[in-house]
RNA sequence: GUGGCUGUAGCUCAGUUGGUUAGAGCGCCUGGUUGUGGCCCAGGAGGCCGUGGGUUCAAAUCCCUCCAGCCACCCCA
């Protein structure tokens, strides 16, 4: 093979594209119900806007993003996620000058240079969505519910939704350093990754999955008794409301994101179904990112799940059957005069709205048919010199093989004889 | 980036202890009906056996490189 997709790169045809767009479609539908517009950004940006928002010592920054200077010098890199995009691009239009309060959901591809899996790949897919200017604690519940819902409208109602506050710069800083300091006295027993986290994200060891470090992190600080009384109520709000709206949810303060901008709520949607890829989605509050990044003091919240998987799990639990889309009409000419009048017979359909595919390959009518067949279409239209000669068409019923002569002049019947 | 498994036709897979023209089923094409599909029957096309190198008289088969897929770590969607 001369040249193949580049690794962690997929290309998606019929049937399965059939399945994303359906996903596409319906998450459209659903976030318009909850006021959302759809914002499209570059997949191109500075590097710096990446390693400003995401952060300097995350691993996406580190050593997962494709990053190049272009021909001038400047350093760019495809994103990784697409908050920052969000953020960046609010900005700088200067959203937040008419009213601060906004919906954007965006579809699109995302890049990160990590080693292929099933569920991980190096270019993947994500539906996200960001509301800015909502500080309430409801905003919070309300998106987390939505994305519950968007899951449930595909079938897929036994995801595990987990919920966590990080805490706020004003109370995080505390548990930190009181976290560290209990890894810090446990160094002997803990695993060589948590050993690097420890310096650098300490965070990062509550959801290692050594055995080692999983006891130890029972026993270890948690971050709810450290949380300040405002982030204590703010997580407060979010369980009872989200519990009114009748998500159920557990929550598991080991949740740590790998986004450095995270603060307060976080949350995932996971599955036992994928192996160990298991969010299919993810998200939380980045209350201080505008400001970070320029902008005016705007608090933030935002989520994404990931298409490849959550097709994956579609495809898995077969809760929607991907399908090649059959004409309703299958067109067979033969001989020049007849495919003239086939074409004039096809756009009359169409103008009906009805599918039509023509055959212009078949060698005999026999392969034509054979073709209609296997496209699984309902109706033929068969016209060969005999036809034209009779000034008519023969339309064949697939199913119980009945045929009739239709008389051109009664093509504009045709839309009603076949609904029937 | 680390470790493990894998790579033969479009798909699913056979392929003996290395041995000469590499097979099956499904799918595809053609014929059995100068113009009528599914089933059946007959025939056919389609493989640099992932890539490059090595061992050997001889490699799909043994060894190494690279590439790709999968699994785990890592990370997250």
């Amino acid at each position: 093979m001369a040249i193949k997709a580049l690794r962690g790169m997929n290309d998606i045809f019929s049937p399965e594209i059939h399945v994303w767009q359906l996903v596409e479609d319906h998450a459209r539908k659903l976030f318009a119900l909850y006021g959302y517009e759809e914002v499209r950004t570059p997949v191109l940006e500075e590097l710096n806007l990446f390693v400003r928002s995401i952060g300097e010592t995350t691993s996406i920054v580190e050593k997962e993003m494709y990053s190049f200077v272009d021909r001038k010098g400047k350093a760019l890199a495809l994103r990784p996620e697409g908050t920052a995009s969000i953020v960046r691009a609010y900005i700088q239009n200067e959203r937040a000058q008419s009213d601060p309060v906004a919906r954007y959901y965006n579809i699109g591809p995302m890049y990160r240079y990590e080693r292929p899996q099933q569920g991980r790949y190096r270019q993947f897919h994500q539906i996200g969505a960001e509301v800015f200017g909502i500080a309430n604690p409801r905003i919070d519940a309300e998106m987390i519910h939505m994305v519950d819902q968007f899951f449930q409208g595909l079938g897929i109602d036994d995801l595990e939704i987990e919920l966590n506050s990080l805490g706020c710069p004003i109370c995080r800083p505390g548990f930190t350093k009181k976290f560290s300091e209990y890894l810090d006295s446990h160094q002997s027993s803990l695993c060589e990754d948590c050993h690097r986290r420890t310096q650098k994200n300490p965070l990062r060891a509550l959801d290692c999955k050594q055995e080692t470090c999983m006891t130890l992190m029972k026993e270890a600080p948690s971050i709810q008794d450290d949380l300040c009384d405002e982030c204590e109520g703010h997580f407060d709000t979010v369980l009872t409301h989200l519990g009114h709206l009748g998500s159920s949810f557990s929550v598991n303060h080991k949740i740590v994101r790998g986004l450095d901008y995270y603060l307060r709520t976080t949350f995932e949607f996971t599955t036992s179904q994928l192996g160990t890829q298991n969010a299919v989605a993810g998200g939380g509050r980045y209350d201080g990112l505008v400001r970070l990044l320029g902008g005016p003091n705007v608090p933030g919240i935002g989520f994404a799940v990931g298409m490849e998987r959550l097709i994956e799990l579609i495809l898995l639990k077969q809760k929607i059957t991907p399908s090649v889309l059959a004409p309703t009409v299958y067109g067979i000419a033969m001989g020049d005069a007849a495919h003239e009048l086939m074409i004039q017979v096809a756009q009359s359909l169409r103008r009906s709205h009805i599918f039509v595919e023509i055959d212009y390959e078949g060698q005999s009518l026999k392969a034509m048919m054979r073709r209609a067949d296997r496209r699984q279409t309902p109706w033929v239209v068969i016209m060969g010199d005999e036809e034209v000669n009779k000034g008519i068409f023969i339309l064949r019923n697939m199913g119980t093989k009945e045929q009739k002569e239709i008389p051109m002049g009664e093509v504009q019947q045709l839309p009603q004889r076949i609904k029937t």
